[in-house]
Formats: C-alpha cells, structure tokens, sequence
DNA sequence: GCTTGTGTACTATCCGACTAGTACAATGCG
DNA sequence: CGCATTGTACTAGTCGGATAGTACACAAGC
C-alpha cells in the first residue's frame, strides 16, 4: 500500500504535500493503474490531520483524472500518465543517486545538495520557459 | 545585486521563500561576507510584496545571524557559514548539469524530473535519518 | 540641522489552510 | 433488508501568512 509522509516545517499545505506525493508516484511507476490508495481515514488517523484535508486532496486528484473513488470501497488509480520505462528510470536514478554520494563525501551537508540541486533545477527551468 | 524570485503556486510562505534563497545563496557562494542584500523597499516593489513581508525574511535572518542590518544603509551579509569550494562546486554543478540533460534527452519533462529528483534525496533524507 | 534613505514597530484587517463535528449517499456483504 | 465501510458535503471556528497604512529610530550627506 502507498504511504503518505509529511514535512510540517516546510510551509507547504498538507493537502498538496498528499496530491504532490501521489503525482511522483504516478510518474516514477510506484503507483499504477488499479492500485489503491489509502483510505481517507485511515490516512488522516496515519498523519494525525482532518479527514476533511486529506478528502481535498483525494478531490484534487479526482479533478485532475488520476483517481476514482468508489464509494464504499476506496480510492484507486486510474493511471492515464506517461510514466518513465524502468529501464530509463533504474538507469537515471543509480546515476543520481551516484551523484548525492560524490556530494557528500565532498563534504556538502544535506541542505548545500539540496541547494545546489535546486540551483540547477532552476537553470534547467529558465531555459524551458526561454526556449 | 542579489535578485530574489517568487514561486507563488508552490504554497510555500512568501517570507520563507526569501529567505531560503538567501541561505542556498550563501552556501553556494553567491553571497559572501559584506555583500548587500537589495532594501527591504525595493524587494517589495519587484516582487509585489508588502514591505512588512521583506522585513519578517530579513529579521529571520539577522536572528539566524547570518545578516546585519546598517540603519539608512541596508542589509548586509555577514558570512559565517560554510561555503563550498569553488572547484568542487563547479565539478559537482557540471556533473549534475549533465545529469539533468540525460533526463531531459530520455524524454522526461520537468516535472519527472523534479519528482526523481525528490525521491532520490528523501532516500538520502532517510539513510541520514537512520544514520 | 535638515533631508533622505534605511530598517523597525505597531495595529487592524483579509484570506486561505486546517480543524471539529455532524450528517449524508453509495457500495459490498451477510 | 440491515449493517459496516467508504467517500462526500456542510457549517462553524481557529490559526498563520499577507496586506494596508502609519509612525518611529538611526545613519549618511548636503
């Protein structure tokens, strides 16, 4: 089953934190078409919040076509994304994840990798909007 | 000058925003010691913020000690973190930049990047947490 | 000394996220 | 049918971020 995390301190609503981890679980292949999603309880007992904020966020999902609720059964994938083949992703991913090791043991702490990735990012974000 | 920018549909409180690019610029080296930020007036009126916004980044970050302000003459870097060699910095930048074109080659958009890049380093969030 | 530009402080107000609690509709099962 | 489970809907309230507007304190420069 899915299982939802959550970064209290990072300012972000928690019913986008829930719609944002489904929807890289969509895009990485750790969700597929069918799969269940937790249900609105028992996530909201899992994270200690209000039904009613993880409901926004099933709700988001819905109107984006990514799940379907069936009442009285739960909330599933209706997958209609491009998803990364595996091969790619495995590939990609042992590459990245080769990276952070470098970083590290060059001494950058967790937050100078994420800021360095987030430099990049925004890099790579300035060129698509300028292309 | 620095140059600060606003992500407004990230959810991420604005004042956070600013001074989390004020961190990742001092830990990158964009920023260093005796630098001046830009006023507290002319953030707000490029961003389209209100000046009391600024000013709640800014105490954040004299708190944090890593800025000073000078009464009629702005807000200025006092540099006491650890910054990232420059040719380790550069070599890490060039390789990860790389890495982001592969993704992008493999036909990924930005936002399956993003979203790899995230599940990578909550991995190493993880392996840091249990560490 | 006066003016200008800077950061700071304060109150009042608005809005969205979140919570609390309850109630309802639809499905599956015995 | 009766019950449990699930998603949904609604109202009311709390809390924090952001805004608006004003006023103050300090330093530099004429």
């Amino acid at each position: 089953m899915f299982a939802f995390r959550l970064d209290t301190r990072s300012g972000v609503p928690t019913y986008l934190q829930l719609v944002e981890q489904v929807r890289h679980g969509l895009l990485l292949g750790y969700l597929q078409d069918g799969d269940q999603l937790p249900t609105v309880r028992d996530v909201a007992a899992a994270l200690v919040v209000n039904p009613n904020t993880v409901a926004k966020a099933y709700r988001e999902l819905e109107r984006a076509g990514l799940v379907a609720p069936r009442a009285g059964q739960g909330t599933f994938v209706t997958g209609n994304v491009d998803r990364v083949p595996a091969a790619t992703y495995a590939k990609l991913s042992a590459r990245l994840r080769a990276w952070v090791n470098a970083a590290r043991e060059a001494g950058l702490g967790p937050d100078q990798v994420r800021a360095l990735v987030t430099a990049i990012l925004d890099e790579d974000r300035s060129k698509a909007r300028a292309a």
